[in-house]
RNA sequence: GCGAAAAUAGCUCAGUUGGUAGAGCGCCACCUUGCCAAGGUGGAGGUCGCGGGUUCGAAUCCCGUUUUUCGCUCCA
C-alpha cells in the first residue's frame, strides 16, 4: 500500500470543505436548531482542537520563542472613548444611501466628494487653457484667485465640502440627502436620481454597561484585539522592565456587524485575532516592517501548506494609521484572500490615546536618553481564517491503487485534533486490555482515540477523515513479542515498533518542538 | 442591502400531472471476518427550513420569512 494519486480538487471543494467541517464535528452553524444564526459558527469537538492547537503554535512562535515579546489577554469590553482615540468610531461609521434604480448602494459621502473631485477637474482644466495661453508668464497663484470662473469653482466646492462635514458631524443625514439632490447627483449606473434615505452603518456592535436602563452605559464590544495592548502598554513595558524593541502579543474574539458577512467561517460576526505589536523607535519602522513580514511569512510556509498558496500584497491605500501596510494572501477554495495583515502603525495609536487619554503614553529610551512616543508594526492574524486556510487546504480525496477512494484530512500533524488512535486488531484475546493500557499511559501527553469498532481497514479511514496522524494497531503478535503496528496517515505506509517505543515516537513526531526549532 | 440559485435522515441526493416520505453512505446492537471503505441480521433517525394560503388532499402550486451559496456592493 501507499500507492495513491491525488485527486484533483473538486469545482465544489469548498462545498466539500462545509460538509466536511459539520459531519466530522469541526464546524457547524451556530444556533442551528434555531435555523442558525447568519455569518456565526460554532466548532465542534474536533474543530475546538485544531483551533486550540493553532493558537498554540502561534503563541508558541510569538511568545516563546521570542525574548522580548509577552503575551497578555485583555478584556472584549473597554473605555468607549478607547474607539474615538482609535479612529474605529469615525471609521466604522458609514452613511450609506441605495439607488432605487440599479439597486446599487453607494456611500453618501464619497458621492459628494465625488462630485467635489469633477468641480477640481474643471478647475485643473482652466488652468491648463491658461498655462498654455500666457506661456511663461503665467502666474498660477495670482489665476487662481483672480479668475471669476476659477473662484467660483473654488467656493462651490468649498461650501458643498464644509456643509457635508457640518451634517456628518451633527449626524444629520437627512440633510446629507438633501445636499446629494441639491446637486443632482446621479447613480453612476442608472443615471437616476431616485435615491434611498441616507442611513447610519455602524459596524461596531454595541452593549451596555449597567443593569438598569436609565443609568446604563453605551459600550461597544472591541472591533481589534489591537487598542486592548495599546491601552496596556505603559501597564506591560513598566512591570515587565522590556526595552524597546519589544511585542506585546494576544489572541481573543473580535465583533464586527459586517455588512456583507459570507463565505463560511472567511467572515464571521464574531470572531478570533491573533495579534503582535512590536513597539520600535520612531525612524526604524522600514527596517522592522520588512523583518516582520518576512518572519510571519516563515511561520506560515513552516506549516507545509504548499508556497504557491501564499502571496503577499502591498496596500496601495492605506488606512489612517498606516504608513505601509500588507496582506499575506493564502488560496482559499473561493481564491486568494487576506489571511493575515503586516501593518506599519506609526505611533497613531499611541499618540492619539494620549491626546484622548491625558496619559503620556511614552518611552524613555537610555541609549537615546530620551523620550519618545514609540512606533508600531503590527501583525494581525485571523485564527478563524487561519483554521479555514488549513482546513481547505488539508481535505483531499485519493484514488488509490486498488481504484478505491479515501477522504484524508493531511492537516500538519502538530496540529492535528486527535494525534493517534490505539486499535485493537479484534476485540477478544486480551487486544483491547492491551489497548486500554496503552491509552492510559499516553493519555495525559497526547489527545488520543481508542476505537475497536469495524474491521480495522475502515477504522483506518475514519482517522483519516479527522487528520489523524497515527494510528496504533495492536495484533496476535503483540501478545508474543510486545510491538505493535505504527501506521502513518499521509503514506499509509505500516512499521512494527515495540510498545515501549510508541510514547517517543509519537512525541518526536506530533510534539511542536522540533517545529518551532526550525523557526 | 440588491439580484440569482438552493433548503427533504448525520452526509450526498431522488421523489412522476398534487394522493400513505425514499435510496446510498454513515450511525447503533448482535453475529461473522481480521491490516486499509463497501459480509449477514435487526434497529434508530425526517411534522420535507419556518409561517400562512389555495385544495377533499401540499415535500410538490402561490405568498411571506429564515438560512446558505454565487454575483454586485462593502471590507479602518
Amino acid at each position: 500500500m501507499g500507492y495513491f494519486c491525488p485527486m484533483a480538487k473538486s469545482a465544489d471543494h469548498f462545498k466539500d470543505v462545509i460538509s466536511h467541517a459539520k459531519e466530522y464535528g469541526f464546524v457547524v452553524p451556530s444556533s442551528e436548531i434555531y435555523d442558525g444564526l447568519s455569518a456565526v459558527y460554532d466548532y465542534g469537538q474536533n474543530g475546538a482542537e485544531l483551533k486550540n492547537n493553532i493558537r498554540s503554535y502561534w503563541w508558541k512562535a510569538m511568545v516563546q520563542l521570542n525574548e522580548n515579546i509577552v503575551g497578555i489577554d485583555a478584556a472584549i469590553l473597554m473605555h468607549p472613548t478607547t474607539w474615538k482615540a482609535s479612529g474605529h468610531v469615525d471609521a466604522f461609521n458609514d452613511p450609506l444611501i441605495d439607488n432605487k434604480d440599479s439597486k446599487k448602494r453607494y456611500r453618501a459621502d464619497v458621492l459628494i466628494e465625488d462630485y467635489v473631485a469633477k468641480i477640481e477637474g474643471k478647475i485643473e482644466k482652466e488652468i491648463q487653457k491658461a498655462k498654455k495661453r500666457f506661456g511663461e508668464a503665467f502666474d498660477q497663484e495670482q489665476y487662481v484667485s483672480t479668475n471669476p470662473r476659477v473662484v467660483e469653482y473654488r467656493k462651490k466646492a468649498e461650501t458643498i465640502i464644509k456643509r457635508m462635514a457640518r451634517s456628518l458631524e451633527k449626524e444629520d443625514l437627512a440633510d446629507v440627502k438633501t445636499l446629494i439632490e441639491e446637486l443632482e447627483i446621479a447613480c453612476p449606473i442608472s443615471g437616476s436620481r431616485n435615491w434611498t434615505d441616507v442611513k447610519q452603518f455602524n459596524l461596531m456592535f454595541g452593549t451596555k454597561l449597567g443593569a438598569s436602563a436609565e443609568s446604563a452605559t453605551d459600550l461597544y464590544l472591541r472591533p481589534e484585539t489591537a487598542q486592548g495592548i495599546f491601552v496596556n502598554f505603559l501597564n506591560v513595558q513598566k512591570s515587565g522592565r522590556l526595552k524597546i524593541p519589544f511585542g506585546i502579543a494576544q489572541v481573543g474574539k473580535a465583533f464586527r456587524n459586517e455588512i456583507v458577512a459570507r463565505q463560511f467561517i472567511f467572515r464571521m460576526r464574531e470572531f478570533e485575532q491573533m495579534e503582535m505589536q512590536f513597539f520600535i523607535r520612531p525612524g526604524s519602522q522600514k527596517e522592522w516592517y520588512e523583518q516582520w513580514k518576512e518572519k510571519r511569512m516563515k511561520w506560515h510556509l513552516s506549516l507545509g501548506l504548499g508556497e504557491e498558496n501564499y502571496r503577499f500584497h502591498d496596500h496601495e491605500k492605506l488606512a489612517h494609521y498606516a504608513d505601509a501596510a500588507a496582506d499575506i494572501e493564502f488560496k482559499f477554495p473561493f481564491g486568494f484572500k487576506e489571511l493575515e495583515g503586516i501593518h506599519s502603525r506609526t505611533d497613531f495609536d499611541l499618540a492619539s490615546h494620549e491626546e484622548y487619554s491625558g496619559k503620556k503614553l511614552q518611552y524613555f529610551d537610555p541609549e537615546l536618553n530620551e523620550s519618545y512616543v514609540p512606533y508600531v508594526v503590527e501583525t494581525s492574524i485571523g485564527l478563524d481564517r487561519m483554521f479555514l486556510a488549513i482546513f481547505s487546504q488539508a481535505l483531499q480525496e485519493e484514488e488509490l491503487e486498488n481504484g478505491s477512494k479515501r477522504t484524508v484530512l493531511r492537516v500538519p500533524s502538530i496540529l492535528a485534533p486527535v494525534k493517534a488512535a490505539i486499535l485493537p486488531l479484534v476485540k477478544k484475546d486480551g487486544l483491547p486490555e492491551i489497548g486500554h493500557k496503552l491509552v492510559d499511559e499516553l493519555k495525559c501527553h497526547f489527545n488520543l482515540q481508542y476505537d475497536e469498532k469495524d474491521a480495522v481497514g475502515r477504522r483506518y479511514r475514519r482517522q483519516d477523515a479527522i487528520g489523524t496522524p497515527y494510528c496504533i494497531t495492536i495484533d496476535h503478535q503483540t501478545l508474543e513479542d510486545q510491538t505493535v503496528t505504527i501506521r502513518e496517515r499521509d503514506s499509509m505506509d505500516q512499521r512494527r515498533i515495540s510498545l515501549s517505543e510508541v510514547a517517543d515516537v509519537l512525541k518526536k513526531e506530533v510534539d511542536m518542538a522540533g517545529w518551532l526549532a526550525r523557526l
